[in-house]
DNA sequence: ACCTGAACACCGTTCAAGT
DNA sequence: ACCTGAACACCGTTCAAGT
């Protein structure tokens, strides 16, 4: 049987997942997890706070999800890196919610941000010392990285990638051509 | 004096960079523009569409202000996307509606989007037959430079580039740095 | 064609009270 | 410590009227 706490994330994901942010309310969330309606403010100081949590909590989830074992440091990056775009695209409630507002600073939402960022830059240091991307700042590389396969995801979910009938790029394709494009030699 | 459409839209861009989007309520447009609060639905469907007839009123704004006159097509090319992220920093919430949502399709945003779109794939032309970036395909690598420069504003946005004191990346230096790994002979 | 005022069904948040 | 029910001040949207 779950905490009352447990009960309210759980609703509040269900519900976000079901109909978007907006679709997440108090009352809502109460009825869901069969407590009064402000119940919620026993365990979080607002709607903002309980929905900081529930992105916190998914942000770990989805950490749990990265793949491993990858035969190279390239492939393993590239696997991060396609693996962050699918999810973004499998669900783009929760792309939005955990990587779009932080007007609330929780911090387990930060501790959960910083751990991956880290494992992310250990990520490209691996890969630069294999020789499949360019040297120089791994921070900085990363954010290149990053704000790439950001931009993809975010831009393919406004319809913003595929403008014309013709030119239709996933965001997969474009983290394929900016990994070619800093590949060995500029091949 | 303005009609009471172009009223509301004023109204409705002052509490949009007053307040952020969660300002900008029906009834203070209303009251703002010195109408009822509910005449905005003689003019618009929804609180949807009003805020898509704004967002497409910005976008055509910002596309004015398009810098002009560059030296080089390089130079140029470079100038549209700092300007994409200078305006982003400068006004977030106008970026994040303007580039956020799409659940209502208004044709005026859709047609606005296009042209920029449009401008946008010939600069990338024109730098390629200057030789500043690689051949191929000249939407998907506009796709490319877009996405890049997407990310890194909604990443600066959502602090999430500066995540050390260290590693302090703003969305310009991404912007130079993908400009100088796609450069001729990938120098 | 455009606008108003009242009304409806919500919503987040607060508060006094209960166990 | 945790929960409830009533209440407050909002909100988007609808509707019957007005000019």
């Amino acid at each position: 049987v779950p905490d009352t706490r447990t009960a309210l994330l759980d609703a509040a994901t269900r519900l976000l997942d079901g109909g978007g942010v907006e679709a997440v309310t108090l009352r809502e969330v109460g009825r869901l997890a069969g407590v009064s309606h402000n119940a919620p403010y026993k365990h979080f100081a607002s709607k903002e706070a309980l929905l900081a949590a529930v992105a916190a909590r998914l942000l770990e989830e989805r950490r749990a999800e990265v793949p491993d074992g990858a035969p190279t440091p390239a492939a393993a990056l590239r696997a991060t890196l396609v693996a962050y775009t699918a999810w973004a695209l499998r669900h783009p409630v929760r792309f939005k919610l955990v990587f779009g507002r932080w007007s609330i600073d929780s911090p387990e939402l930060a501790a959960a941000a910083h751990a991956a960022h880290e494992s992310f830059v250990a990520l490209v240091v691996d890969a630069q010392a294999a020789g499949a991307l360019p040297p120089g700042d791994p921070v900085r590389l990363a954010a290149l990285l990053r704000a790439l396969t950001h931009g993809a995801a975010d831009l393919a979910l406004a319809g913003h990638l595929a403008a014309d009938g013709k030119g239709h790029a996933d965001p997969q394709d474009l983290v394929d051509d900016l990994l070619h494009h800093l590949g060995p030699a500029g091949s």
